[in-house]
DNA sequence: TCTTAGATTAGACTCAATCTAATAAAGAAC
DNA sequence: GTTCTTTATTAGATTGAGTCTAATCTAAGA
């Protein structure tokens, strides 16, 4: 992912891709490790320029509007993010709470008599066991 | 699930059946729109016996240990509890987030390739789009 | 240059969740 | 039964992720 393709995307939303966006960004297509928003905050702020706590969420929440970024669905109370580029499902370790990557393969979605008047956009896949470290 | 089965899974884990503990259990029995912890707290406390909230939040906790309650994975700030008894997926509504049942289904699970050194317990599935409500 | 909408900021605030230290209750031992 | 010990419960204080506020600041357009 590039900066013309963030800031096309980000015009499509009516945002401005601002330095403090941008580092967000950046910080989050660097570090694949599912951080927190608190990790982001303290991560883009290591360089220039800085930015407030209050627009670090700001900017999350509109990156996620914007489908840039996506908040992974983890049980506990922090919130979790990664770059919505590659498709990929997520496994998450019983023991450590690590949040990796799995690779992205076809899965069958539920029955459309199972769903009824919903509509569907996205089945999303979380593995549950243990990660490579705990497990050995 | 009756009390039999609850007291012996409680026993196999060292924990006892107190009232408390039981108010929980029934609250999340008949309630199965995946309550907040606040939501049970008030629920069990509307009827005997008077439970404090730290006591509700260290039940749920004992129970999800003792693996007869789930911590339903979904994105924001307070955690959603359900009774692991039936197998089901979870369906979140991207407008007004509601968390629906979906009926269980097989699905294919990640390649041990792709899983490398980790070992599988389970597979959860998250179905996102619009609910009956919302998308109509 | 002026206007205006969008963006940032520090700090106060909220509230779900946890911790603490004291009390209570249920088994086990005698 | 009485005592000892472990397990549970409790009210209230504390924590901390996330949100809100009201005051600036910035940049794009007229």
């Amino acid at each position: 992912m590039n900066v013309e393709e963030i800031t096309q995307t980000l015009e499509r939303s009516g945002l401005r891709l601002t330095p403090q966006r941008y580092g967000v960004m950046a910080f989050l297509l660097e570090h694949t490790g599912h951080p927190t928003a608190a990790e982001i905050f303290e991560g883009v702020n290591r360089l220039d320029p800085r930015s407030s706590r209050a627009t670090t969420y700001n900017n999350l929440r509109d990156l996620v509007q914007a489908g840039l970024v996506r908040e992974v669905a983890v049980e506990g109370r922090v919130a979790r993010f990664d770059v919505k580029g590659v498709h990929h499902y997520h496994f998450i370790c019983d023991s450590c709470g690590i949040v990796e990557d799995l690779e992205w393969y076809d899965v069958s979605t539920p029955t459309s008599n199972s769903l009824g008047k919903r509509t569907l956009r996205e089945c999303e896949l979380i593995a549950r066991g243990l990660c490579a470290t705990c497990a050995t």
